[in-house]
DNA sequence: ACAAGTGGATACCATCACTATCTATAGTAG
DNA sequence: CTACTATAGATAGTGATGGTATCCACTTGT
């Protein structure tokens, strides 16, 4: 197919089209002259998939671009290793500026603290390590003292292990055709993240609802 | 104090609070002359607020100004209620495009399902309400098929509700000074955004590798 | 008296994600 | 063949965002 009607299924303009080519987020098509090229289901895919990282997770253009290009890095036989790396590209890499050095350390050993006591099995590369370092540091920074021990943290993240554990079934098995896991699990990643913060969100409602009747009762005479 | 010092306190530079009092995330400070005004521990305290909902999640100018202009209108006793609408306010506003009204209404009616199976206190006001259809809307726009029953989401929207759980105990109760529940609310909605994000992608690997392992020894001779 | 600091207005700037225009050429209907 | 539209690739322009910078007529501190 060639370019108008790439843009007419996608419902994508051709000048985003181009610019997303100039970016390198989607590859060029194949030349059948200096000013001709055709496009196939290929880009069509590429195109939807940049569209959901965009929406589900509001992304830039240029961590989408990373997170392409470390997809079309893969290679059969390597899949558990590559999708994390892969998942890892979501977040922005993390830069300490120097001045913070041993805010980012305390943060860091905090981390490591934390997923030892659980023993979770996740090192330094992993996705989400450098993600969860900035977020404590921004939490150290703007609410000081409210975590003073990660023990703290406890009951939270064996919620949010809960959590992993409903997406992740216990027969989950990245064996069975790793290209789609790949794909899937880089789109759920994303597509789910605004979906946990609003649901969040209404359970917070629902338990200060709750709780509030709860209490009501119990105390008629303060 | 003056605004150098308020500069110098807050690490934001003189330009910056100017721009923020432009754009009227800052009160003025009080006049005692028609160039000079002094400043005291509130706007240090709100531009502090205004870089947490920007550092923590990435919030927009116009949305963290929605979001101080509803605190602002607190009046004592009437808490609960505006506690919701004031966190409510960190999402963006619902609005649907004409040609995707269907869609809309579809998500809607699934979240409505979902909360009602699931007997949780909300409504169309509440806070993640709009978000929680918008999300929805992207993942069947983008992964069709996926969810064909909003049955498919209890698990997981039960694992949210223990999140919840853990973040507010049973025990809470927001008669006491509900101006600083207020203040902890919003900025707790915000802070640990990032780090349910992280955290999650953290289980995620240590669910991979956990089940990779297990998997492997049953199967020996596959 | 005078340099340094101030409030308020206005202009400017860099980044981002497109969007538009231009040119030389290719496909295509009559 | 002609006339027309479509195309690749290059370059330039746009609107929104989140600040910076400059200017002015003043105060303030010394």
């Amino acid at each position: 197919m060639r370019i108008a009607e790439l843009s007419r299924t996608s419902g994508i303009s051709i000048p985003t089209i181009k610019y997303y080519l100039r970016e390198g987020l989607l590859p060029s098509g194949e030349n059948t002259a200096p000013n001709q090229a055709k496009y196939d289901q290929q880009h069509l895919d590429r195109l939807s998939l940049i569209r959901a990282l965009r929406d589900g997770a509001g992304l830039s253009i240029s961590t989408i671009k990373r997170v392409l290009v470390t997809m079309d890095d893969y290679q059969p036989g390597q899949t558990p290793l590559h999708l994390s790396i892969a998942i890892r590209e979501l977040g922005e890499p993390l830069t300490i500026p120097e001045d913070e050095v041993d805010a980012y350390q305390r943060a860091e050993v905090e981390l490591n603290t934390l997923t030892e006591d659980l023993g979770w099995k996740v090192d330094l590369d992993s996705p989400g390590h450098d993600d969860a370092v900035r977020a404590l540091v921004t939490i150290h920074r703007h609410l000081p003292g409210l975590i003073t021990d990660s023990k703290q943290l406890h009951p939270f993240a064996q919620a949010v292990r809960q959590l992993a554990e409903s997406e992740i079934p216990d027969s989950f098995n990245p064996a069975v055709d790793p290209e789609a896991v790949l794909h899937f699990s880089v789109l759920g990643t994303v597509l789910f993240e605004p979906i946990i913060l609003a649901l969040r969100k209404l359970a917070h409602v629902d338990r200060i609802r709750s709780t509030a009747a709860a209490n009501r009762k119990p105390t008629p005479s303060p």
